[in-house]
DNA sequence: TTGTAAGCGTTATCAT
DNA sequence: ATGATAACGCTTACAA
């Protein structure tokens, strides 16, 4: 900017002016300005621009990445950002469970507040100890949008799936096939997706108007251990004839399960997946599944930070909101 | 840094030093200081920080996200980026083709720039008119390294697979088995990938000791169009007995056709794939294929880039390097 | 071991 | 419509 001023021959603030379109500048100086600047490929800093204005463009977007579902909410988010012209800071979290991915996902956070991101999205990795790492979030006062899994410690804004609509849905249909015996298959009740999903399916499986059975199988990493898939389906769960897996992973394995028993999908056993994961153009996963619309979720929360940021500037203080998507169910014939 | 400076009744330098290890600082001073900073919630300003020292550790990742290669190498730059403690900004392309991906990619390359990164990971969106966009990053001298697609026109640090050598790999298994009518499926020569795997595939089967066919469909898209396939299959093709695509999604477009036209694989008719295309735990493309090892691609930039970083201190100018890692064959039956 | 002064590239504020 | 000056939060260079 120095060397465009000198070049134009006018001040800084002139040149300032121009570029960030605030007041009013000759139409002449502004030619100059601009050919000049061209010339000599002249890039604002934005970094320094942040540091004055106190926005610096930047969000923050801790998830676990990968993952069909959320590279969906990832692009989603990256689209909106893109339209408001703001960079994406990515954190990618790796393990699920135990102190460890706490305290990872603390360092992430600080790290986010050292970069000072104007916001943050965030997929946490635990609905225990919140409080320790959302406690500097909210002293510092940073915008949050908190993503899939609800953490009913800490009250902000969330977005995420009707999970327990969803289970519903599933155990309705599973109904109107006249099926009597189910197997739910969770990833244990520790994270909002697949509590809720189950607890859905239950209580629509509970309302029947006709006698029915429930078993529950856990796998609490969320992947499908085959063995004991084909254990319980070869033993107590011989006479099952519906299925409802809280995600399309531990679907498949029941699939496969079922496949090498030589029962027949849906003739002997109709099963319901979640989740909808799919993979660029043309790849199938054969479950009948719910569409969860990751990418509308990453939008709407990336639209809901910014209403936040824009908020900070008012400063008023409305009561924080939660929005549940709607899953759409995919008849895949299983 | 003032308060704390005042609290403690030293001054900013004294703070600053004890902040980011250099220079010394006495045991009680520095016990005081981290005491006060630990009390006020002291996050020190990356960006300021950046602003002084010239590294804003800032990496800026420029690639279509979401299918399952990318976010493989997207995991691999972002690990090593988390060793380094530096910052990923991520900008998804969409479209791969035309005027407009070049216009788009240009625009985040400047918003880089203005962002100003570190360096940049890069999967071009087009082979042509490259020198127009790394023009600038030229100019710079911002450490750039270019992934996936080599793009012939432009001389900087590359990393990708062993296109050439995994094409070959696929004739020669095909060969092995005794084909001897081969079907090429590719998504033409626009982008390296697809080019160089075709090649060392035509290589390969053309040093056949014995009379072999190989003909070729086109799918400039990448996206298999199943009816053509189906044409080919029941007019042209109907020899054909190898089949080798230059990519897994295309392999399962060949696949879907072959099953519905009744033929076996692989007893009818053999077919490899690239790319080992897979999401998370368990889901299963049933289509032998190659594994590119996209972490490490991704891993492997990353460390290039950090290598040009930092030579950029010393200010010599090495030749540039391009990288290729052997893409493995998964067998999987077909 | 600590301090002083200047500077990084930009915007805010108040004046002209 | 334009300018002067201070400020943002930190580091570099030099001095004590």
């Amino acid at each position: 900017m120095k060397v465009i001023a000198r070049e134009v021959g006018v001040s800084l603030m002139t040149v300032s002016r121009f570029m960030n379109g605030t007041g009013k500048v000759a139409a002449e100086t502004a030619r100059s300005i601009r050919e000049v600047a061209e010339r000599i490929q002249y890039r604002p800093n934005r970094l320094v621009r942040g540091m004055q204005t106190g926005r610096t463009g930047l969000i923050g977007v801790v998830m676990p990445a990968g993952l069909g579902f959320y590279s969906g909410v990832l692009e989603g988010i990256h689209d909106h950002l893109s339209e408001q012209d703001a960079g994406l800071l990515l954190s990618m979290v790796h393990g699920d469970w135990g102190e460890r991915a706490i305290e990872e996902e603390r360092k992430l956070l600080h790290r986010l507040i050292e970069l000072r991101v104007d916001g943050i999205i965030l997929r946490p990795a635990n609905d225990e100890a919140t409080a320790l790492y959302f406690e500097e979030i909210v002293q510092r006062n940073v915008p949050i949008v908190v993503i899939d899994r609800h953490v009913p410690k800490f009250a902000c804004d969330f977005v995420g799936t009707d999970d327990v609509v969803g289970g519903e849905e599933a155990g309705t249909r599973l109904l109107a096939r006249g099926l009597k015996n189910f197997l739910l298959v969770t990833g244990g009740d520790r994270f909002s997706p697949s509590r809720d999903r189950a607890k859905g399916f239950r209580d629509a499986v509970a309302s029947a108007n006709r006698p029915v059975t429930v078993d529950t199988l856990e796998f609490p990493t969320f992947s499908p251990n085959e063995d004991a898939i084909l254990e319980y389906l070869t033993e107590k769960g011989a006479k099952v004839d519906g299925i409802f897996a809280v995600n399309d992973n531990l679907a498949l394995g029941c699939r496969r399960a079922l496949l090498k028993l030589g029962r027949r999908i849906p003739e002997d056993v109709s099963i319901i997946g979640f989740g909808a994961v799919a993979i660029g153009g043309g790849y199938f996963i054969p479950v009948s599944t719910f569409d969860q619309h990751a990418d509308l979720i990453g939008r709407t929360a990336s639209e809901m930070l910014f209403a936040q940021i824009e908020r900070k500037a008012g400063s008023s203080a409305p009561p924080s909101k939660t929005v549940r998507l709607a899953a759409t169910f995919i008849d895949r014939g299983t």
